[in-house]
RNA sequence: GCACCCGUAGCUCAGUUGGAUAGAGCGUCAGACUCCGACUCUGAAGGUCACAGGUUCGACUCCUGCCGGGUGUACCA
């Protein structure tokens, strides 16, 4: 496929002798309001260099462009070389590279097959799934698709919260409250209870504390009964964890969690050590990072045991020396800001280059009305209730508006969580938001049931084109786009074209947001055309060529509800 | 206290890395199904881009200050 600003950007070079090409392409311009052209060229910072005044400058410029065909009009407003496309070849040219591409339309061999680790979800075993680990695990399956379609090589890594002290906790509760068949029959909620009730005594009993770390201490230096139940416990919590990742259709390629760590922790201590970065203080081992503006990094605490930031240092370690990676990436709450500055720079000072490919991938913080979420005092929303409510009220209204569809439960299920990811991926991930069950079942606007409804709507029609459609698809090269001349199948076509590259700026700003708002808009842009123009008319070679605009923007919807990991279906 | 992040329409948010008249959705009001799927579409109303300076041809965007909110800040993760 033809890239435009590719071939506007060479132009322009030949004409403005003043400026690299580099240095144009970063000031093309797409205008506003698509009456001012598809491409704008400003001209003002031209006026120093050729001492001429802007508009003189765009006038000249304008006047050269004239004799491509590449272009209907070129002219001059306000010192902006306006560009308006050759219709004609723009659609032809865009129909006929997404119908050769199909489901790989927007990716890239960019990656050129470098692996990149996406390291995310990462939930504390025996604690409930709850509605702020939605954003990790939903925003980082993107990340992970995104780079994949970039043609990346990528690594799942779900780093297990399964170690630390709150392990001394749960065992000593175990131990004294506890009972087996109540964790069997109902793991998380029982091992949460037993949390609970651990911090209700040691208010009471600040000794229970210390009896903890000690027990943490026993499992660390490998204690036979301690490792046995800290198994049981990870082993119950991730058959839970499971049910709601296959909900999500989410899959791991890698499940090495904290304790995966607990005996590589030894040699990062004496790295640090060697490199005479450990000092003593209060007892404890830090790293003094006062000159780099933050606070000591504990690297061990006072009882000898190691702590997240020794733990996320042997990972990283373990990960160049495992994988090689190209970058290794952290989806990880911006709560944890400081604790990745802080370790990154360790590594840093440990000479290893390649500190600079480790990247956290901060997101904001979601809250309930009631406050903050804590599952110790049970203010807390389970994933899987909402899950679950999503995909009933979808089946409701599917069976109210008695839709056309091949199995209800199905597309239900489809629709329903689809709509919980969209809406986990609709905002810039940085955001902070509160969750409330009106917005997250809310399915009108810019939501998933809404993109899902387009692409349907559009399947719909490509049905009914019957035959000539697929003839049209097939054959897409040989079919005459010229009667693609209104204003809105434009509008859809160019914004179809603009989807690799925001995928390639979704992947560079690690945002999926960029892509579920690209597929608003075309399911918007493509809602107008529906309404503008009738499809399916009389005359083939123009029914063929609307139809192929059709596939084009199906594809495109289906590719981008792709890379967020949500499914598109045919009828719903 | 210090550090980082956020502040754009009544509400929820975009804003192409400094460009043209700041855009969507929800909500409100007024419309559109004998017509390819109305979970749709069209129109109207709604703005001192928190505030004050500065940088320059040009600032929602960059700098400084200030106000409001969030997060973090040594033995949890």
């Amino acid at each position: 496929m033809i890239n435009f600003k590719d071939k506007i950007t060479t132009l322009l070079a030949e004409a403005v002798e003043d400026l690299t090409a580099e240095e144009i392409r970063d000031m093309i311009e797409i205008p506003v309001d698509s009456k001012m052209g598809d491409y704008a060229f400003p001209c003002f910072k031209l006026a120093k260099v050729m001492r001429k005044a802007p508009p003189m400058i765009a006038q000249g410029i304008a006047e050269k462009l004239q004799g491509s065909e590449l272009f209907e009009k070129v002219e001059n407003v306000n010192a902006y070389v306006n560009m308006f496309l050759s219709r004609k070849v723009f659609v032809k040219e865009l129909v006929s590279g997404v119908a050769a591409d199909q489901e790989r339309y927007g990716s890239s061999d960019i990656g050129q097959n470098r692996k990149v680790i996406v390291e995310f979800s990462s939930p504390n075993i025996a604690k409930p799934f709850h509605i702020g680990h939605i954003r990790s695990t939903v925003i980082g399956n993107a990340i992970y698709k995104i780079y994949q379609f970039l043609g990346y090589e990528t690594v799942r890594i779900n780093h297990l919260g399964d170690y630390g002290t709150q392990f001394g906790k749960m065992i000593v509760a175990y131990r004294k409250w506890g009972n087996e068949e109540d964790v069997t029959r109902e793991p998380i909620k029982t091992l949460l209870s037993y949390y609970v009730k651990f911090h209700e005594e040691a208010e009471k009993d600040p000794a229970l504390e210390n009896e903890a770390r000690d027990v943490f201490t026993r499992l660390e230096s490998g204690e036979p009964e301690e490792t046995r139940l800290w198994q049981w416990f990870r082993d119950e919590s991730l058959k839970e964890f499971n049910r709601v990742y296959n909900m999500l259709g989410i899959e791991f390629d890698s499940y090495a969690g904290e304790s995966f760590y607990s005996d590589k922790m030894e040699r990062v201590v004496s790295m640090l050590k060697d490199a005479r970065l450990l000092k003593d203080s209060e007892g404890a081992k830090i790293v003094d990072l006062e000159e780099h503006g933050m606070s000591p990094a504990l690297i061990t605490k006072k009882d000898g045991s190691s702590l997240y930031i020794t733990r996320d240092i042997a990972a990283a370690v373990y990960r160049k020396e495992h994988y090689d990676f190209h970058k290794n990436l952290y989806i990880v709450a911006s709560q944890q800001n400081l604790h990745f500055q802080q370790w990154i720079k360790i590594i840093e000072l440990l000479g290893f280059e390649w500190a600079k490919d480790c990247v956290h991938i901060p997101f904001g913080l979601v809250s309930l009305e009631e406050g903050t979420m804590s599952t110790r005092h049970g203010r807390v929303v389970f994933l899987e209730e909402v899950l679950t409510r999503a995909v009933n009220q979808t089946k409701e209204i599917i069976l109210e508006k008695n839709v056309n569809t091949d199995n209800v439960d199905v597309t239900a299920k489809q629709v329903g969580i689809g709509a919980v990811i969209f809406q986990e991926l609709s905002n810039n991930r940085i955001k902070d938001y509160v969750f409330s069950w009106d917005k997250v079942l809310n399915f009108e606007g810019e939501t998933g049931p809404y993109v899902q409804y387009t692409h349907a709507r559009a399947a719909s029609v490509l049905r009914n084109g019957g035959e000539i459609a697929n003839q049209a698809i097939a054959g897409a090269a040989e079919v005459n786009m010229d009667y693609i001349t209104g204003d809105s199948a434009y509008e859809l076509a160019k914004l179809i074209y603009r989807f690799p590259e925001i995928v390639l700026d979704a992947g560079e700003k690690y945002e999926p947001s960029i892509v579920t708002r690209h597929i608003v808009d075309i399911a918007q842009s493509f809602n107008k055309f529906y309404h503008d123009e009738h499809i399916l008319v009389d005359k083939e070679e123009e029914k063929k060529a609307k139809l192929l605009l059709v596939y084009a923007a199906k594809q495109t919807i289906l590719n981008g509800l792709r890379l967020l990991g949500m499914e598109a279906p045919e009828r719903m």
